[in-house]
DNA sequence: GTTGACAAACAGAACGGTCTGTCTGTAAGT
DNA sequence: ACTTACAGACAGACCGTTCTGTTTGTCAAC
């Protein structure tokens, strides 16, 4: 059943810009930073070397596309995440524990490939530095969702921030563990964030 | 002033070793994981492909050297921090603001550096977890030097296990904000700790 | 609604550079 | 003499980029 398939430029365009940046996240996740080249890139998509360059002439091209696809893609995630939230008797436990999930995902395993990477890359860490803020609007946003009217509580913010640094160093223990001790570090993000709403100071 | 200098072949085999491990070090600080090429290793270290072949038959041999030697060299930063801890009126602080000093070496990115690599690396992978845990001897080694009898309240090493974690973030957290918040994380380890030792329940 | 000129998307070969590992020869220690 | 340490050339593989040629869509004139 050979369709005829005629599609404009633009739809052309799109599929292989996203064949190829999905296929770039893919191997930041399967093989790291370093095993993450065009060549690797153009395999997994399934795209001729033509079809790359065309659409990214260059890799740090590549590789800045990618990372605001990836924002775009773990934002959306954590909204989608965000909207599942049961309601529990505790909420904060239950909006952390959702949190904490979108820390266990291949995603962001992608995004602390490239977060390391743009210690020693200025290019890599100017275009990741603006997709971080990106990510971190989300998260106030989506703290509404999650935690309802807790978030105007004095202290919500500053105990988020400190939340996700705690969450941010349990993920990256997690990597050399290769395991995720889920309980201890909800206990650890519930203590920090009912110590902020305690002290009640936000920045 | 041409000494004859003549050196035994331990000596000669320790010097050069010592240089292209220490090269090693420098190149993942300067240049990332991904620029830490034989080559470059060889360059800094200022030794022929010769001299770096015959002492590393393999890359792979040469970054588990280097991890294990990386790990020793931290071990014993930790240790002599440990021992400039000043007596200070509020012990807990002084002993957090030293164990945060060491998050923020370059040793520390140099060990990040490897550590996510390591996360689709099993041969890298495995060296690091047994140096990662000579570190964690080291933690609470030094535990008991920094933070006197506070270290044997209960609660503390569950504490000592968060507030690491928590500096994890935090250092991770600074690679991308280049500058790190000393401030807020000391006072985040803090409260982290406190809590802990109130609660006062050791795994 | 055809047609023809143009633009955009794609395919794949080719090139210069780099990286890792090997191999041969030389110097230094035992 | 013999073993160990070193020096440097080299081979093969791979990576990022460039280039030439082909296919596919677009749009205006007729």
């Amino acid at each position: 059943m050979t369709t005829v398939e005629r599609r404009t430029q633009s739809e052309r365009s799109a599929t292989t810009r996203q064949a190829v940046l999905d296929a770039t996240i893919a191997c930041l996740i399967d093989h790291g930073y370093g095993g993450t080249t065009t060549t690797a890139i153009q395999g997994t998509a399934g795209v001729s070397r033509g079809a790359l360059t065309h659409q990214f002439p260059s890799k740090n091209e590549l590789l800045a596309a990618a990372i605001l696809h990836l924002a775009e893609v773990r934002a959306a995630e954590m909204l989608a995440a965000a909207q599942r939230v049961p309601q529990a008797r505790d909420r904060l436990e239950a909006g952390l524990r959702v949190l904490w999930d979108t820390f266990k995902t291949d995603l962001f395993d992608a995004a602390i490939e490239l977060w390391v990477a743009s210690r020693t890359d200025d290019d890599l860490h100017a275009t990741l530095l603006e997709a971080e803020r990106e990510i971190a609007r989300q998260y106030h946003r989506t703290g509404a969702v999650i935690f309802g009217d807790l978030a105007d509580r004095p202290g919500f913010v500053r105990g988020m921030e400190s939340v996700v640094i705690h969450m941010r160093g349990a993920a990256l223990t997690g990597i050399l563990r290769r395991a995720s001790k889920d309980r201890e570090t909800i206990d650890e993000c519930l203590a920090i964030m009912r110590d902020a709403l305690r002290t009640g100071a936000d920045a």
